[in-house]
DNA sequence: ACTCGTGTTAGCTG
DNA sequence: TCAGCTAACACGAG
């Protein structure tokens, strides 16, 4: 499920629920999950410390960590991605579940536990727990933010042009690429192109002037909305998004493609390249 | 049984 | 080195 605003709102609850409560274990022995880190690894860095601040970019989150009952020793970092299925669910004291999570995407019978990939439990009881059907997400410590581009919640007009429009590839391949700009996943993408009205098979060197510009309104549009509305999926066109799928504005059939290696679709009618392939 | 997929990345080619 | 593509990863759902 997971794009930039599922995972704001994974980093809202961390920040909400997670926050300066003491870890006392760590369950890190899923190792594919937790690669590179042998099991022990984080357990051995985390226990004993608390979260102390949550951050995200794009669709990387990660925590910083103080020794218990201080907010000032700088720690190991807790990075977090929730890859494909990845949901972070926290559990108060008693038990229930905080407020924000969703853990049941995949089922409600108790056998779900199995899909629990990584936790923190804390001193009150609690816990912080990766739950990932997938296994596609991970957690490492001190993960290198520096590679993901600028999120895209942030990037500035004259920002997303240069990043957008340097090179061959088809803009939406571009829009997929994290080291460019942070956060847009698949759905997102189609979603902001449809809206936009642009080919996702176009290349970025013959986008218009005026298709950037579109394609960057309909990025704020379409996180705004995602956003506030709590999810990816929630766009006009998602639900177009099948076989025999008809688009929302004009009724023409939708197409589907794949572009950049990602299953895709567009509006045959508004959506056609400006150049011939 | 078989295909697909809301993500990332190592490895390959040019 | 860079740009771009593909397979691999893993497993539930249709």
């Amino acid at each position: 499920m997971p794009e930039l605003p599922e995972v704001e709102t994974a980093r809202r609850l961390i920040a909400d629920h997670a926050l300066h409560r003491v870890i006392v274990d760590v369950d890190d022995s899923d190792s594919y999950v937790a690669r590179p880190h042998p099991p022990g690894e984080l357990r051995s860095a985390l226990t004993g410390r608390s979260l102390t601040a949550v951050h995200r970019r794009g669709k990387t989150i990660w925590l910083e960590t103080s020794p218990a009952g201080t907010t000032v020793a700088p720690g190991p970092e807790l990075g977090i991605h929730l890859g494909m299925s990845g949901r972070i669910v926290v559990t108060d004291p008693d038990g229930t579940m905080a407020e924000g999570g969703d853990p049941y995407r995949y089922g409600t019978g108790p056998g779900r536990a199995r899909w629990s990939r990584f936790t923190l439990t804390f001193a009150d009881g609690g816990s912080l727990v990766l739950r990932d059907p997938r296994r596609l997400g991970r957690v490492r410590l001190n993960p290198d933010i520096g590679r993901l581009g600028p999120d895209a919640t942030q990037v500035t007009p004259a920002q997303f042009r240069a990043l957008l429009t340097k090179g061959t590839i088809a803009v939406k391949a571009r829009l997929l690429d994290q080291s460019k700009i942070a956060g847009i996943g698949n759905l997102l993408a189609d979603e902001i192109l449809w809206q936009a009205r642009v080919s996702p098979q176009e290349r970025v060197d013959r986008l218009s002037a005026a298709q950037v510009n579109r394609v960057y309104r309909a990025l704020r549009s379409v996180l705004e909305a995602a956003l506030a509305g709590g999810g990816a999926h929630i766009g006009d066109m998602i639900a177009a998004r099948h076989p025999g799928g008809t688009c929302p504005r004009d009724g023409a059939p939708m197409v589907h493609g794949t572009v950049g290696g990602r299953s895709t679709w567009w509006c045959s009618r508004e959506q056609k390249p400006r150049h011939r392939g």
